[in-house]
DNA sequence: TTTGGCACTCAAAGAGAAGGAGTGCCAGAG
DNA sequence: CTCTGGCACTCCTTCTCTTTGAGTGCCAAA
């Protein structure tokens, strides 16, 4: 079954996938021979075609139109006959110089990322906002608001700054806050959140704290403060590159998209899958394992801060997607986003 | 031309409204004897739809169909036929609850009275974040990033919370900064954003400032941080609900919808005008002056904190929107969000 | 003033019929 | 043994034509 494919074989399969993604209809014999560069007469380019159907790379509608790549095809395509090329220079020179000129914090930062993949990739972008528990500690700040009530501000080593609201039992006067807050910068700045949470345990732990009552307050409140209970938030660009698609014509079909677009939680599980992996990653039609988006593809790569990987960025459209094109975009912006967080805020 | 409506005129006009509402299909004179309690004939009825036909009211897309309102139509019917009752009082305390469970912050709440409109009303939630300028002075605090890079943290009255990195041309200590933190917390706190301007502005001027180089720089800092270049902000939840109204199932035409949305500049440009009106606002059709909404409307109501209006919010949908159950929605959902406003940060 | 009747209109739905793109397979050429 | 031209076949797409039926406008009678 698993045959080898012929070396014609991959060149007409690669000519096939580049005419579908380009024109997405059906793809004929007859294209494919006047089109592309392929010397060989319609009938044995059929012949080939059968072949590679009969191999599962592709599939035809019905008898008498063309054929298209399938889930299998693509993936055989993006593995091993794909060869990305590096993005243009200009182009990238252009990009980077956008985000140089505005000093962007790190939220409009990502959010600006998305925008860009979007425009370029004429697709939809995702960016993933980094997790707390991914990031270094840098400065904490408490806010009184009410008596009951103190706003958490917490800056991370990157430029992140998320805000928490905490409920207090006691009544914190605005001294004890400044001097709570002062230890903590003091003792916690540098540390990741996973050192901070450890050494917030240990030492609450230990007999120094049983005494001190103002260090078993710091300790509740920045560990109040520093609960992650964001599932993680993705920025989502370009919607409405959706609807430019034929494969999503069908209302039905893209009404479903877009809630899971809205929902978030199914790109969160998607855009988690390569935190751990180095370089670009595709994702194609059903091995997202959600219904919903069993005919999108993702194109993800991280991007990472000082310290190890932040988040992951890429780009969300139908499985048809030009990946010659995009996958050195998603690259790119993801070097470069990395670059940028390394080198703005130290 | 603008003849006064009869009695009978406005009753049938309102059960046509009506019957449009519930069925996006046009009606014809039979349907309406049926369904409603209208006691004529279908010729009668015919009689009076040509003459609300005649005023403008209604149109027929074709000869053997029935017929459907104008925006004329229906904004008569919003503004003189329709009676807005009282929301349900246990889906009132319901909705409360849920907001009063969690101790959110002001930007959570507000994303989550934009998700409750949309889920209950069906159609898509829009709830605008207040301007920096509409805003009351609580804290602030400057954050060193790195020797030119300041992180200042701003929080309003009302709990919102806004960041911005300022660069500055001369290295501040540790010390300055705070000092010009304290400082500012001691003289600003209280004042609306513009009072704080024109306090900076004042201040500048004055001699004292010129020789007190500390004083100088907290109110270049402070002018900087407060700079509001935000042209307003919008959440909008419930995209999808777009895609469920039959009006939209020209993929064109939802591109341009959702592009629109994209941008939000349209829509805060809309929600806009309803600051400074009070109770509900309708926005019908081609009223909104932006040809990719003209066939929406908007039902928009603003909500205020401690001091003022801050904002506004609402529900976006087809002009065929089921105003009478939509309006008292909108308004209760912007009276709540007010009182939350008001007792929760104080 | 209201109503039933009637001719008229016109979109929507359905039924063929024609057109055409593409296939599979086979026999012959290279 | 591989490639190619030819040919019958399939079946989607498109077009036209017809039918259907909902709804209208108008008129004359109640």
């Amino acid at each position: 079954m698993a045959a080898k494919l012929t070396d014609r074989g991959q060149k007409i399969l690669e000519a096939i996938i580049e005419e579908y993604i380009a024109t997405a209809q059906p793809v004929g014999s007859k294209a494919l021979t006047q089109n592309q560069g392929i010397k060989l007469s319609p009938a044995s380019v059929r012949n080939v075609m059968a072949e590679l159907e009969e191999l599962g790379y592709l599939v035809s509608p019905h008898t008498s139109a063309g054929r298209i790549p399938t889930e299998k095809g693509y993936r055989f395509y993006v593995d091993t006959i794909l060869r990305v090329s590096e993005m243009d220079r200009r182009q990238q020179d252009r990009i980077e110089l956008q985000y140089r000129q505005q000093g962007l914090q790190m939220t409009d930062m990502l959010r600006e990322a998305s925008r860009t993949l979007s425009s370029i990739s004429h697709y939809t972008g995702l960016v993933m906002i980094p997790r707390l528990k991914a990031t270094i500690f840098r400065h904490i700040e408490f806010v009184k608001l009410s008596p009951r009530l103190i706003l958490a501000v917490f800056v991370t080593q990157s430029g992140l700054v998320q805000n928490k609201l905490v409920e207090v039992d006691e009544d914190l006067s605005p001294r004890e806050l400044e001097k709570i807050t002062n230890y903590l910068n003091q003792t916690m700045t540098g540390l990741s959140i996973q050192d901070v949470r450890t050494r917030i345990i240990t030492e609450m732990a230990q007999e120094k704290a049983l005494y001190d009552q103002l260090m078993r307050r710091a300790f509740t409140l920045s560990s109040a403060a520093l609960v992650d209970e964001s599932n993680g938030d993705v920025i989502i660009e370009g919607t409405s590159r959706f609807l430019e698609q034929p494969e999503f014509s069908d209302l039905d079909c893209m009404k479903r998209i877009v809630q899971t677009f809205e929902q978030k939680s199914a790109l969160v599980e998607l855009l988690d899958r390569g935190l751990e992996t180095k370089g670009v990653q595709v994702i194609i039609g059903s091995e997202t394992e959600h219904t919903e988006l069993s005919d999108c593809s993702l194109i993800t790569a991280a991007y990472s801060g000082k310290r190890g990987t932040l988040g992951t960025l890429g780009v969300i459209g139908p499985n048809r997607m030009p990946y010659a094109t995009i996958i050195p975009i998603v690259d790119y912006t993801a070097s470069l986003i990395s670059r940028l967080l390394d080198t703005d805020n130290d």
